[in-house]
RNA sequence: GGUUCCGUGGCCGAGUGGCUAGGCAGAGGUCUGCAAAACCUUGUACGGCGGUUCGAAUCCGCCCGGAACCUCCA
């Protein structure tokens, strides 16, 4: 159990010791969903991803804040910093108030993520409600020469910032070619240089959400929302930064550049990113518009989808990669997850009614030893899988009498296996190993169960198949066992 | 073009110098009136060509192929 965690930072490029700032407490900060749109299987990905991590660090005793925001102003459409706000867009084409849209899919992001089984957030703050906090660090880098105004919008100041720190440090990027390799973009005028990001735009007259500050009526800049919320309820610098690889350049450059200028720290001692979840090899996302919604995956009401899948199968699919390696989706690969937990769902199950032996050879320790190894070598799903996995055939040996656990081994491993099946992984017993959806039809299959074991007895075997298959034509599926029969909602 | 990364058995996916995961599918078996389910058994693969090494999927070089970011994106 002395292993230390590891964890990869995306700004050295390498697994480093993880240490908390203060000891067995950690802050760490998530970028969020921007609400103007339903959740897609990268959204899951992120979520469930450093859910895990959340998860794993309060179960080794950490006292864990985890703020995780919700972008519900901000984002502009277009590359020119010119567009309209995507929240205010969507809610003229839809007749809604912009926060009515916002709070509609903040609603559904919390569904799906409920059904999940991603645990809330310690805090869940919103861009609007932090307004004046994102205006205080704007005045802030105003102040120390690293933001000016220009028609009452204000940009940040790349190249003066470059002069004193490293911009690019956490992206690889030259800041010489970002400031020289200039695109040609509508609208740029306002900036010094087109490296230079908003921190406030000044809004045009049909710009709905606006607010006032002391430049002009308008919104916040793309990356600051993050900054003045992470630090605001975490300290200027915290633990943990998590987010989307895609989110690498420029939305966590820029938040390092924001908190370097505003009150010359960095932000973070460790960034951890997420891959992104591909199908036919390409990143499933907005823009290429390849995406499959989290609805649709619990549905089935999509094309690629033959089938509805319970969001436990797609919570497994994500773990069975590691969070870090790109993931192929397609749905013979979600189809073997779907069989993989299956299986790990039985031998839970059989762990649960598993009687103790008189002796045991089975080495608890070192299955223990093995699932804390891996989760705290950068949080390795994959591998703690892989060994619940090895511990199930244990399981379902001693459940077929084959092999034995005493007493103490049976009360450890019914722990340990607890503890990462449940509260690090996230995993839930199987619908389908339980009762049916209400007393009464469970009793009435079991009343027709015992009608059809009363035909075989008897030898009616046209009778007894024939309630079988009438059953299953109502997907009620029957199992032969040797303890007896059983059944399934499928 | 710049930055970063990847290429593993039919599929998905770990692993980063020798001990060569795991799941799904396939095959065989146990059980069963039959079937299904369940369970058990079974797999030496690492893009190509060189190099380093006693030894490389793992390190180095080149080549081929693919991806992400550089624009909102988890």
């Amino acid at each position: 159990m002395e292993h230390k965690l590891h964890v990869h930072n995306s700004i050295s490029r390498e697994k480093e010791v993880f240490t908390p700032i203060v000891e067995g407490k950690v802050g760490l900060y998530v970028c969020g969903p921007t609400v103007y749109g339903e959740g897609h299987l990268g959204h899951a990905r992120s979520a469930i991803s450093f859910d895990t991590v959340f998860r794993f660090l309060k179960s080794e005793g950490y006292k864990v804040r985890y703020v995780r925001n919700i972008t519900d102003v901000g984002h502009l459409e277009n590359d020119a910093d010119e567009g309209e706000d995507k929240i205010a867009k969507k809610a003229r084409l839809d007749q809604l108030e912009p926060m009515e849209v916002a709070q509609h899919y903040t609603n559904m992001y919390h569904q799906a993520m409920d059904a999940l089984n991603v645990l809330r957030p310690s805090i869940e703050p919103t861009a609007s409600g932090h307004i004046i906090d994102q205006i205080e660090w704007i005045e802030k880098m105003i102040a120390k020469g690293f933001a000016y105004e220009t028609n009452g919008s204000v940009y940040f100041d790349v190249k003066e910032y470059s002069k004193s720190h490293a911009y690019g440090e956490l992206s690889g990027r030259n800041v010489d070619d970002l400031l020289e390799n200039t695109r040609t973009l509508d609208g740029q005028d306002e900036k010094k240089n087109s490296a230079d990001f908003a921190l406030w735009k000044k809004a045009k007259p049909e710009h709905i959400m606006r607010w006032a500050s002391p430049w002009s009526e308008g919104f916040p800049g793309w990356h600051l929302e993050c900054t003045a919320m992470s630090t605001k309820y975490l300290g200027e610098t915290f633990d943990i930064h998590g987010g989307g690889m895609d989110l690498l350049f420029p939305h966590h450059e820029a938040e390092i550049a924001q908190s370097k200028a505003g009150c010359g720290c960095k932000p973070a001692n460790y960034w951890l990113h997420n891959n992104m979840i591909t199908i036919n090899g390409k990143k499933m996302g907005k823009s290429l518009g390849n995406f499959i919604t989290l609805t649709e995956f619990f549905t089935g009401s999509h094309a690629l989808l033959d089938q509805p899948y319970n969001p436990q199968t797609v919570r497994f699919f994500i773990l069975q990669a590691h969070y870090r390696s790109t993931l192929d989706f397609s749905t013979d690969a979600l189809k073997a997850s779907q069989k993989g937990l299956e299986r790990l769902q039985q031998a839970e199950a059989n762990l649960c009614a598993l009687k103790a032996g008189k002796t045991g050879e089975f080495d608890v320790a070192a299955f223990a030893s093995n699932c804390s190894a891996a989760m705290n070598d950068d949080f390795n799903t994959p591998i703690l899988i892989a060994h619940l996995f090895d511990v199930s055939k244990v399981i379902n040996q001693a459940t077929a009498g084959k092999a034995s656990l005493d007493e103490d081994q049976l009360t450890t491993l019914k722990s340990v296996f607890n503890k990462y099946y449940f509260d690090v992984l996230g995993l839930q017993k199987s619908e389908l190993l339980s009762k049916g959806n209400d007393d009464l039809s469970s009793e009435l299959i079991e009343t027709l169960i015992a009608l059809r074991t009363e035909a075989k007895e008897l030898k009616n075997y046209a009778l007894s198949d024939k309630i079988r298959d009438r059953l299953l034509a109502l997907n009620v599926e029957i199992k032969d066992t040797k303890e007896g029969t059983t059944f399934q909602i499928n």
